[in-house]
DNA sequence: CTATCTGCAAACCGTTTGCAGCGTT
DNA sequence: AACGCTGCAAACGGTTTGCAGATAG
């Protein structure tokens, strides 16, 4: 597993070889996700960055996300209680399996899913792109509550 | 597969025994959602259901997607461009595979998915209580144009 | 006859945009 | 020095709420 740290040097590297730049702003932002073992709306992103950066903007935190997103360093999480939040995208074939109570977002691998869509295909006719999967339960520390 | 119409009259049924009243606008609005191939927003419900009942209102709609979304008849339908849109609730173990052409909505089974499950569940700790999956891509229809 | 339902208008709230000044390169 | 970036305030748009009158049961 790859360090915060490092991952956030990786972020901002990849923020500048797409022309932008780095700043203070971006760092705080970068940082408070890379940190977060769950799922974060902007509000929240921008209420913990502002405990670090006092002058930081919600307006920053959006922009940040939006360019983060289309990088696809960042994917936005869907939930039953809404759409509106962030976490770091997935590499690979990985896979959310999110707690339904503390939140804790962790990645498992989904390879095993090939074979249903390739079956799927060929029986709908559908030309397959894209798959969402994911996972909702409690994890294992919640359930000892 | 049951029609449209007495699909309609159970979703009425199920309305009526739950406490609430058969009106014009309830018996336009289920018949909008159950004639609809695709997703709709709530503003597309309004629009079409509009032509046939002028006087209905944007908020009714709301409402109506509340009392049906409660009941487990209508599901919000969560895609790449928004989560918005609602369609007739899945029976079973049907996910959904939905044309990012058209739009067009169609169910498939999804019961190959519980190994899969149960494997992730045993790995991580988690105690699973639901399961998100959905796929895209381009319906027959539309890879001939 | 009563309780629910309806549509309108207004309130609400998360997100986006305009802009003038600041900071990175 | 140039251009992107920032934060504020205001605009925006989808959704929700308050309310008085209409309607189902």
């Amino acid at each position: 597993m790859e360090s915060q740290k490092s991952l956030a040097d990786k972020w901002i590297k990849m923020l500048q070889a797409s022309g932008y730049r780095q700043t203070e702003a971006r760092n705080t932002i970068v940082d408070v996700i890379l940190e977060s073992q769950r799922a974060l709306e902007p509000l929240e992103i921008f209420e913990i960055g502002r405990k670090r950066q006092s002058g930081l903007g919600l307006v920053t935190v959006y922009r940040t996300l939006e360019r983060l997103e289309a990088l696809g360093l960042v994917q936005r999480v869907h939930q039953p209680g809404g759409c509106n939040m962030y976490l770091r995208a997935p590499v690979g074939h990985e896979h959310l399996l999110i707690c339904t109570s503390c939140g804790k977002a962790e990645f498992f691998n989904g390879d095993d899913l090939a074979p249903l869509m390739d079956y799927v295909a060929k029986q709908s006719g559908y030309c397959i792109t894209e798959h969402w999967f994911q996972l909702f339960g409690q994890c294992a520390d919640c359930q000892k509550k």
